[in-house]
DNA sequence: GACATCATACCGACTGGTAGGTATCTTACG
DNA sequence: CGTAAGATACCTACCAGTCGGTATGATGTC
């Protein structure tokens, strides 16, 4: 079965790794409490053996697949091609676009496993509920960057008449895709998803659009 | 509703409202899943004896629950201040407004039950995503009409330039707050909540700002 | 109004399956 | 051989759901 045994320097923690894959989807299809690390071993095709070898336990392998999900997040977002656009307007957009692009399959392989286990967790598991935290703030730092950038290619500082910042703006981006996770989980559709990315490009669209008032009567400070 | 007894005056099943109460909170605060059935009769001051003559198993609860969430949500906006307000576009701001402004105390008084479950129970329990679908959807229904009748206020219809509907619209303003009830619980921190809230404002302000180049070059069609 | 009858509400000990975790053994590899 | 990886069997706590029982109060009948 898992002959690939014969080659080790294929992974040196091959199984650890199809754990973690079996996790992200487990999870994000049945939620933490409900899934049996059972389940979790059936679906990498190994057993309870092999897991406590590499996990402390269910927890630890939480926080362990939150880690996870970020870093292949991250490899996901460094490579998409918005990433090579000039203008950070566009990259911001095109982050928003790359979203929009990514709701395919099945909700468990597009849906995001940390507002997944973060909701059930935050109370009961501090472990787990600072991971999720951790990688969400993250992310929404990479995004705030490109925000900043295109703030100022467009001139825009914070002052009376802009009373956000790219850091608020980042998280609002996330709640919307949180959000629209829990929509299309209620409808068992992505559609929704999409719509809502549409209005959230629509809100950027405006904020960046130049030659507004927004820039207020008197920029200078 | 199950007013069998011949003295309805006297609170009808007061115990099964307790314990749906219960439900409430902990569910809110500890997942579906991770809840037991005697968390909640502990925390409804029952046991679990009252618990199954009310209720047929778990899932029975917390469909029970998702309705019950659902007729007290209603009952709370439909009180609410700015539900007398004549402007609609002046009613969808101030509904914004006031989800901001309720959001007080600890995360599982303010958070929504529909959301918390659903994200869990959608693949496994179909019983409780199609309630929560339901519940959620006629929330969001309800705000659409106030959208709809700020549409017409400010003479927008849907064409090439909007090319967005009231429905839409709700079910986003329902996503950005999900999702920033995702971002709170997982910085343990509503403030999070209300910038999100208040982008979400900014947004449709100007949505339904006059005199701008919306209605298109040519709203007839 | 007294009594029998019946339904509703509630209690709490018990059970049976489940699932997280452990102990032990086998195998592969350097 | 020693260590890491993984399999199998087992243990034990936990928890949804059951079941026999009690209390209360309504209803009918004489």
């Amino acid at each position: 079965m898992t002959a690939t045994r014969t080659h080790p320097e294929v992974a040196p923690h091959e199984s650890k790794a199809k754990l973690l894959n079996a996790a992200l989807y487990v999870i994000r299809a049945r939620g933490y409490s409900a899934t049996r690390v059972e389940d979790i071993c059936e679906s990498a095709g190994l057993t309870k053996g092999s897991f406590f070898h590499h996990f402390k336990g269910k927890e630890d392998l939480a926080v362990a697949a939150a880690e996870h999900f970020s870093a292949m997040a991250d490899g996901l977002f460094a490579q998409a091609p918005y990433r090579s656009l000039p203008d950070p307007v566009e990259r911001v957009l095109g982050y928003v676009d790359f979203r929009k692009a990514i709701l395919l399959g099945d909700l468990p392989e597009f849906t995001c496993l940390l507002g997944t286990m973060v909701q059930e967790a935050y109370e009961t598991h501090p472990r787990i509920r600072e991971a999720c935290d951790r990688y969400i703030a993250s992310h929404a730092h990479a995004v705030a960057a490109d925000i900043a950038a295109a703030m100022a290619a467009r001139g825009l500082h914070p002052n009376l008449n802009i009373d956000w910042t790219a850091e608020s703006l980042a998280f609002y981006t996330q709640a919307v895709i949180q959000g629209s996770f829990v929509l299309a989980k209620a409808q068992r559709n992505a559609a929704v998803s999409a719509d809502c990315l549409d209005h959230l490009r629509r809100y950027l669209e405006q904020l960046f659009r130049p030659s507004q008032s927004q820039t207020g009567p008197s920029p200078s400070a």
